[in-house]
Order: C-alpha cells, then structure tokens, then sequence
DNA sequence: GTCGTGACGGTTGAG
DNA sequence: TTCTCAACCGTCACG
C-alpha cells in the first residue's frame, strides 16, 4: 500500500510494440494458476475479472474522502480509467459491486400479456401451482396449445417477478459484501485475493 | 497532470 | 457433456 505512483518508472515500462500489443499483457504474476497479470502500474490484476471488492471499497472511500481518482489510482495501482469507471457506476447505482458476468439473457418464452396474467394469478393465489396457472391460461383462452409457455418457464417468470422469497433483490449491500469476502476466502485460489495478498497493506 | 471514453482481449455462465 | 454467445471485466491509448 505504501509503494506509491509508478511502481514500473515510466521509462522503464516496454513500449507497446515491445511488450503491450493492444490487450497483450506484459508481466505476469507467477502464482500457481498464472493468471495474475501487472498493469503499467505495478498492480496485479486477473484479466476479465472483477477487482476484488475490498478494493473496489476502497476506491469509492478514498473518493468519499476527497481523493482525487489519479490518485486512488497511483495508490491503489489500479487504472484510472478503472477508477473512472467504478465510481461513475457508484454514482449510478449506489453499489460497488460489478455487475453479473456471463450468462444469457433469460429467454423470453412468455408475451407481455401472459406474463401478466401470471403475475395476476399469482397475485390473487399465492400457492397456485405453475401447472396450475399453465391450465388456467388454456382455460381463459390466454394461450392456445400451441403458444402455452411450458411449467418451467411459468416458474421462471414467477422467480423473476417475485424473487422467489421476500426481499431476495433487496439484500443489504453489505450482506452481500460479507457473503461474497467468505466466498472470496474459500475460492481465493481462483481470486486475485490471493494473489494480491499483502501487496495492499 | 487529469479525466472521459472507446477498443481490445479475456472470463463467465445461461441456454 | 460440450458448445455458443452475449454479457461483463480491467487495461491501455487517445484526445
């Protein structure tokens, strides 16, 4: 934490025809994955992965203070476009946490109008089974045989709607933030955590 | 010197 | 089980 601006000098950092081919990392970190990788700054960082959130947490405390973002950046050894980005999406959302990586969309089985009708079912019938609802919309005509969304994706589009358990969406941040420093811990080998060890402190 | 932005290569995970 | 592909990531360079 102490080792401030340009822990590689300027001058001796390789050029970007030497060494930095547009996204073609330079250094990397020998750790026993060899994902590690080190930025201009002397930071280590694991290419397509998220900060890890204690500095993520710092960046937008440091700012919180005062500190301006080239220097969190110099400090933190993280890039200032990376600052720029974590604080603009603090600004945006109130959350440090990044966003969920991977994945497809959820596919859109349902039409606007059966979906809802099935937030409407389950509205007035909370236990209603999907199956359930899966008939009534042959019943009331809402869907034929042949554009009836089957029971999973009813199911899906229920978990959507009603988060499959009170207050799933709105889990305090740092609940979050908690569960995710264990799952850090037990996965630190995949982690940059592990990485980085104490060249934060 | 500082900051916003776009291109880039990389990772992830639902389908 | 494997593959595809769209989402996100952080870095770097440019203006």
């Amino acid at each position: 934490m102490t080792a401030l601006a340009g822990g590689i000098p300027r001058m001796m950092r390789p050029t970007h025809h030497q060494n930095y081919p547009r996204g073609g990392y330079s250094l990397e970190v020998s750790t026993p994955l060899g994902q590690g990788r080190v930025n201009q700054l002397g930071g280590v960082f694991i290419n397509g992965r998220p900060l890890p959130n204690h500095i993520r947490h710092k960046i937008v405390e440091m700012a919180h203070h005062g500190i301006r973002p080239c220097v969190i950046s110099r400090q933190l050894r993280v890039s200032h476009g990376c600052v720029s980005k974590i604080l603009c999406r603090y600004q945006e959302t109130g959350s440090i946490r990044p966003g969920a990586i991977g994945g497809s969309k959820p596919k859109q089985t349902t039409t606007p109008d059966v979906d809802k009708k099935i937030e409407e079912y389950k509205r007035d019938n909370p236990g209603m089974f999907s199956w359930e609802i899966r008939d009534t919309l042959l019943k009331d005509g809402i869907c034929d045989r042949n554009n009836v969304p089957s029971v999973s994706s009813i199911s899906r589009t229920m978990r959507c709607k009603f988060g499959g358990g009170a207050g799933e969406d709105e889990e305090d941040d740092d609940e979050i933030e908690k569960r995710e420093l264990e799952e850090n811990e037990r996965r630190a080998k995949h982690s940059i955590d592990g990485i980085l060890g104490d060249r934060c402190k």
